[in-house]
DNA sequence: CTCTTTTATGACGATACACGCATAACCGCA
DNA sequence: TGCGGTTATGCGTGTATCGTCATAAAAGAG
């Protein structure tokens, strides 16, 4: 699911203020059934929920393991860019 | 890295024990070519490292970091899986 | 140095899927 | 129930990348 850019960019939003369709729109630039699309499967996965407003979805990514998996990788990476900065510097 | 099926292969062979190409080959049954390549990739993400040991390169999983990532996802899937029953069998 | 074995790479077909357009299905509201 | 606005879906296209074959490059053995 993370490894998609787009996927991934949709739940970083998420995670950051849940919001519904329309937002993502603005905030992505992405057409609304692409969105559509990806949150089906995101929301499959379990790591988003959706619950309605009024008359629109509201989406969240409330869910726990991606917080643990980004911090994982993004540790990683950062690990990797300080090695490459060293045997530059070196 | 992890995302795709043919690397995810590759690495799981590798973590059980290290071997050469000849060896993967054997057991996952793709080309020589793909099989280097993929390997290839995941040696620059530093998910794999490789020792030569006379003709051959025998390559290496040792990295903790796919232990933690892969104990998160399958953590996940066994629960959601057995949401899924619970929910069958109600 | 040459040969042989092992690994890496260029080229290319096949396939999967991202992405948008058009449209259908849905749902709250009057 | 009909309407306006929101989300889902069928379909087509384009692109990335999987996976193989042929071949080059690399490195140990003789």
């Amino acid at each position: 699911m993370l490894s998609e850019p787009a996927r991934l960019q949709l739940i970083c939003e998420l995670r950051s203020s849940p919001s519904d369709v329309q937002t993502l729109i603005n905030k992505t630039g992405f057409s609304q059934s692409h969105i559509s699309r990806q949150l089906s499967q995101l929301s499959q996965a379990g790591l988003v929920r959706s619950e309605r407003q009024g008359q629109r979805l509201i989406f969240h990514a409330d869910d726990p393991l991606v917080d643990n998996l980004c911090s994982l990788v993004s540790q990683r990476l950062r690990q990797n860019l300080e090695d490459k900065l060293k045997t530059l510097n070196a």
